[in-house]
DNA sequence: TTGTACGCGTTATCAA
DNA sequence: TTGATAACGCGTACAA
C-alpha cells in the first residue's frame, strides 16, 4: 500500500548499469552515451522516478530554499513584496518558506533558528515591532554564511543587504506637497520610532516644513500606532488642543482613515478644512467615500529588487565574503481628492 | 573565512565520545547519563552546534515541510488563507513554502514537481484558472503517499481532503437579503464557471429565486471576470438591454466594484435605484464612498481548517492509507449600506 | 551507559 | 564511456 518512489538505485538495478551512470545520465553529463541517456530516461519516467532534493542539498549544501520573515503575511504590503520575492526566485529554482514573527522579537529569533536549522540558502526579513536588540541578528552574520537581507524594516548592520524605501523623501513629499496646497498648520502621524521607516518618515516631514519656513511645533506630532482607531483617537485629541491642524500627514493608512471616519463624524469637511495624506498606498484608499491620497511604497518592485540583491550575492560569493549592498527606492506620491484644494 | 557550523562528529572528536551519543544527549535519550548530556548539550552551544534538518529528513523521511500553491499570494483572502495555515502548523514544527500559480495550470504543474523532488509532507492548493483536466493532480495521489489537500478551489478527486466555503448557500444568503429588501428584478455577476465556487454561487442564486416565486432570466446572468473593467462593462451591457436590474449580486468585490463606479457615473442611485452586493469582503468594502455589502470567506479560519485537517491526516496514516475529508465553512453576510433600502 | 557501523539518495572523484 | 566508492550529517539497531 505504501508507495515509495523509485531512486537511480532502483534504476540502476532494473538496466544493470552503475548508479554513477544513472545519476550522469539524468544530469545530462558530456561523458554519457546518446544510447544510455535516453534508456535511463525513459525507464526513469517510467518508474516514475523523482529526484530526492534533500539528498542532493545535503550532498551540494545548497537547499534553493530561501526564508522570509515578516510580522503578518496577510498585510497588502508584506504579501505584495512576498509576491515580487517569489517571482523573482521561482526561474532560478528557488523556493521560498514565510515565516509571521507576530511582531514578537521572541518569534522572530525562533525563525531565523528554524530556517538554518532547514539550512536555507538566504534569510529575507523585516525586523518585527520588538526587535531592539539586534544581537541574534549579529551572531548569525558571526557564524554562519547565510546571507541576510532587510527590506523595509531594517537594522543598521555591518554586512547585511537592506532594500527600502526613502521613507525620508516620502516624508518630504506629502508634506511639501500639503504646503503648496496651501496648507498652513499641518501635522503628522508618527509611527512606532523604535522602526527606522517611522523616524523616517517624521524626519521628511520636519524637513519640508523647515525648508518652507514653517515651525516644527512639538504639539503637532501625535504618535498613533498603525491602526483605524488610534487615528480616532488622534483626531479627538487634536480638536480638543488649543491648535488645530488644517491638515494631516500620516505614517499610516489605518490611522489615516480613522482620522477621516472621525472628521467626518464631527462634519469637518475634507479636503476644504482639512487635509489628509496617508503612507502605503493601501488598495482601499483609493476606494474610499472620499479618495484617500497616500505614498506608495512599490512593495512588488522591493521584492523583486531584494530577491535580485540575493541572487548576485550568491553568485559573487564563491570567495565566502558577504557583500553589502543598500538599495534605496523612491516612493510615489499618489494624490487624490482629500488633498486637493486648489 | 568559510564558517562551516559544527557537526555532532565536531562535538564528538572534542569530547572524545561517540557520535551516537552527542545525538542521543542532543535529543534527551532517556539512557544517557545526566552529566555527559549536560557536557554535550554545553559544548553544543559553545561550538554554535546546528542541527542539519536535512541529514535528518534524509533519514526520516519527513521535512517539516509543506507546500502551498495559490494563482497569487498578494491578495487579501489567499494571503489570509497562507496566515491561517501558518499559524496553525508552526507550532507544530512545520514551515511553509509558498508557490504561485499565476492562474497557469503549466505552473501549476511544475510546482506540484518541485514540491514533490523537496520531499514536502503535504501540499495544499488552490487550483488555478485554467486547471481543467487534472490528471497530474491524480497521478500524485496513484504515485506517491504526499496528502494533498484543496481549499476553496477546489477539484472533485477521489482521496483528497477539501476545505471550502458553503459558496451555494453565500449565494443563496446573498440573493435572498436582496429579496427580503424589495428588489424584483436580480441579476448576477458569474465567474469563471470553470471554478465550481462560481458555479455553487450561481446555483444558490438560482434556487433562492425559485424559492422565492421568481423567474430565473438567463439574461440576467452575465458572465464577467473578477475586474473592476468587468464590472463596468457588465453595467454598460445591462443598461443596454430591455430588462434593467434593480439589485446586482455579484460573485466577486471587484466587478461590484467597477458597477458601483460605473453607476455613480451614470448617477444612478445605491441602494435606492440599485442595489449591489459583492462576495470575499474584500477590506475595501467597508472603506467605499458607500459602503458594499459582501459574503465574507472567512480566510483565516479555512487556513486554520486545512492545517488541521493536514495534522490529522499525518497522525492516521501509519497504515499508508489516506483519509479523506470536507469540510464546509458557512459564508458570513455582510450587510452594508449598499443593499439597504428598507 | 556508551560505541560501531549502516543507511537515507545524491553527486563527485578516481579508476578502469 | 562506465563503474566502484566516498562523502554529505544524522539517527539507530546491534554490540559491548
Amino acid at each position: 500500500m505504501n508507495k515509495k518512489s523509485a531512486t537511480i538505485y532502483d534504476i540502476s538495478k532494473k538496466l544493470n548499469v552503475s548508479v554513477a551512470t544513472v545519476s550522469r545520465a539524468l544530469n545530462d553529463h558530456p561523458r554519457i552515451s546518446q544510447a544510455t541517456k535516453e534508456l535511463v530516461k525513459k525507464t526513469a519516467k517510467e518508474m516514475n522516478y523523482k529526484q530526492n532534493n534533500l539528498a542532493k542539498a545535503l550532498k551540494s549544501g545548497e537547499t534553493k530554499n530561501v526564508g522570509i520573515i515578516v510580522p503578518f503575511v496577510n498585510t497588502n504590503f508584506f504579501s505584495s513584496v512576498i509576491r515580487g520575492i517569489e517571482e523573482e526566485l521561482s526561474p532560478h529554482g528557488y523556493h521560498v518558506i514565510i515565516c509571521q514573527s507576530h511582531e514578537d522579537v521572541i518569534i522572530e529569533k525562533r525563525h531565523l533558528n528554524t530556517l538554518l536549522n532547514a539550512q536555507v540558502d538566504g534569510i529575507f526579513m523585516s525586523v518585527s515591532r520588538t526587535t531592539i536588540d539586534t544581537e541574534h541578528i549579529q551572531s548569525i552574520l558571526d557564524t554562519t554564511n547565510t546571507p541576510i537581507i532587510f527590506f523595509d524594516r531594517k537594522k543598521d548592520i555591518a554586512g547585511i543587504s537592506t532594500i527600502t524605501i526613502d521613507d525620508y523623501r516620502g516624508g518630504y513629499m506629502a508634506t511639501e506637497h500639503l504646503i503648496q496646497e496651501g496648507y498652513k498648520n499641518i501635522c503628522h502621524f508618527a509611527g512606532d520610532l523604535n522602526l527606522e521607516i517611522y523616524q523616517n518618515r517624521l524626519n521628511g516631514y520636519k524637513q519640508a516644513l523647515l525648508d518652507n519656513n514653517f515651525q516644527v511645533k512639538e504639539d503637532n506630532i501625535i504618535f498613533t500606532g498603525s491602526s483605524i482607531d488610534a487615528g480616532i483617537d488622534a483626531i479627538k485629541k487634536l480638536w480638543n488642543s488649543k491648535s488645530i491642524p488644517d491638515a494631516i500627514f500620516s505614517s499610516s493608512d489605518f490611522a489615516a482613515l480613522g482620522a477621516c471616519q472621525e472628521l467626518k463624524k464631527r462634519k469637518i469637511k475634507i479636503p476644504q478644512e482639512v487635509a489628509v495624506i496617508g503612507f502605503s498606498n493601501e488598495p482601499f484608499t483609493q476606494f474610499m467615500e472620499l479618495p484617500m491620497s497616500s505614498v506608495d511604497q512599490t512593495p512588488v518592485i522591493m521584492g523583486k529588487m531584494a530577491g535580485q540583491v540575493f541572487l548576485e550575492n550568491i553568485k559573487e560569493n564563491g570567495s565566502g565574503m558577504s557583500i553589502e549592498k543598500k538599495v534605496v527606492l523612491t516612493p510615489q506620491l499618489y494624490i487624490r481628492k482629500s488633498s486637493k484644494r486648489k
